[in-house]
DNA sequence: CATATTTTGTACCGTTTCGCATTAAATTCT
DNA sequence: AGAATTTAATGCGAAACGGTACAAAATATG
C-alpha cells in the first residue's frame, strides 16, 4: 500500500517533513498568529500546495497536533518501561518532557498542546477535543503504570492510581507552562525531582 | 488626586469597566485572535477611544494581564489566611481558582495567564515577563505559608517550603489547563482534593 | 464669549490575511 | 503519441486587520 503509483504528477516534497516544519512554526507562534505565508516559507511550499495536501490552516494545525500527540505517547510509553522502578519511570517521563520543552531558539517552547492548543480550545471545538483526549491518554498511560506499582508493592495498597497519575501529569503540565514562561532549566529540573519525590513518596524506598 | 478637573472633554466611559470587558474578550479568544473590532464591540468604544485610553492592542492586553494578576494575588492571599490550617488554605486556593476557571460561557476559560499569555510568551518578551513574574509571585506567596507551616509543625522539619509551594502551584496550573481542555467540574474538584492530600500529606493530621 | 484642550465618531489608508482561479509542468493510462 | 490526471507556480481578489487623520462635540480657562 505504499508504492501504488498514483496517476498524475508526483509530489516534489515530503509531506511528513513539511508537517514537521509547520509544527515548528505553530509551536513558536501559536495557531492564530501563524499565517499561511509563515507556513509557506517554512515548508518551501506555495499556499496552494499546502492547501491541496493538508486542507485549510485549521486542518493543518490539527494534523500537527495529532502527530505531536502520537510522538508524545511514544516517548511516554518508552519512559514507562515496566522493567524499571516506578521512581525511575516518572523521572524519565519528566526528563523526556523537558528535553522537548526546552528546545526553543529565542525562548523555550514548552508543550505544543498545552502552550498553543489551550488558547484555541475555547473557541475551536475540534482543538479542545484533541487537547482533552491527549491529556486523558497521557493520564491513562501513567495510570496503568501506577496500577502496576500498587500490585508490585512499589506503592501502598491504599494508593489511588488514577489520582496519582493525574498528579504526576500535573507536574508535567506545570513544567510545560513554566518552560514557556522562561524558567531556567535548573529550576525546572529541580521541580521535576521534587515531583518524583512527592509522587513516588517515601513508598519508593521499598 | 482623583478629582483634578481635566481640561478638555470628559470621558463618557468607565475605563475600569472597559478593561474588564476587554479582559473577557482576550480570555475567550486569546491575544492574537482578538481584533480591535471585537474589543470595540465588547467595550462600546470606538477604536480611537480604545487607542487613546490604553495604547495599542498589546498595551491593552498587558494591562488586562496585570489587572488579572493583581486580582489573583488578592484571592490567593485571602485563601491563605494563616489563622486557618494549612490543609484548608490549599483547598481554598484551589476552590478559588476553580471558581474563576470554570466561569466560561461556551467552554470553561481556565486561567487568563496560563491559557492565553503562554502562547504569546515565546514571541512577545513583555508577555513572557508578566507571565513569569506572575507565576513566581504566586509561588512565593504560597511558599511563605509553607514556611509558616514548618515553623508551626503542620509540616515536617524536613519539608522544603519552596518546592512544596511550587508543587502546590503545579496542581493549580494543571487545573487551569484541564479546565480549558473541557474537563468536568467533578474531575477538577477530585484532582484538587487529591492535590491537597498529596501536598499537605499525612503530616496534615497532626 | 472666545480660546485652548481633550474626547468622540466617521472615515479612511496601507498592509496582511486566507483561499482560490488559472495556467504550466510532470506523470500514468490507453 | 495522445488523453487523462495530478501537482506546481503565479497571481488575484475580497475581506479583515491595526492604526490614524480629521472634524465635530464637550468641557475648562481667560
Amino acid at each position: 500500500m505504499k508504492d501504488e503509483k498514483k496517476r498524475g504528477r508526483p509530489r516534489a516534497f515530503d509531506a511528513k517533513a513539511a508537517l514537521g516544519k509547520a509544527r515548528d512554526v505553530f509551536w513558536d507562534r501559536g495557531f492564530a498568529a501563524t499565517s499561511l505565508d509563515n507556513l509557506s516559507a517554512a515548508t518551501n511550499l506555495n499556499r496552494p500546495s499546502l492547501y491541496g495536501a493538508f486542507g485549510d490552516k485549521e486542518d493543518l494545525y490539527l494534523d500537527t497536533l495529532e502527530g505531536y500527540r502520537q510522538d508524545g505517547m511514544d516517548v511516554l510509553t518508552e519512559a514507562l518501561d515496566p522493567s524499571l522502578p516506578l521512581r525511575d519511570n516518572i523521572a524519565r517521563v519528566y526528563a523526556g518532557a523537558l528535553a522537548i520543552y526546552l528546545h526553543g531558539e529565542t525562548a523555550a517552547r514548552g508543550c505544543l498542546l498545552i502552550g498553543t492548543a489551550s488558547v484555541e480550545a475555547v473557541q475551536h471545538e475540534r482543538v479542545r477535543e484533541v487537547l482533552g483526549r491527549s491529556l486523558n491518554d497521557f493520564d491513562d498511560e501513567i495510570e496503568k503504570r501506577m496500577r502496576l506499582g500498587v500490585e508490585r508493592g512499589e506503592l501502598p495498597q491504599s494508593a489511588d492510581p488514577q489520582m496519582l497519575a493525574r498528579l504526576a501529569s500535573a507536574v508535567m503540565h506545570s513544567l510545560a507552562v513554566r518552560a514557556r514562561a522562561g524558567d531556567s532549566r535548573e529550576t525546572l529540573e529541580a521541580i521535576a525531582r521534587s515531583g518524583v519525590e512527592l509522587i513516588c513518596g517515601s513508598a519508593g524506598h521499598a
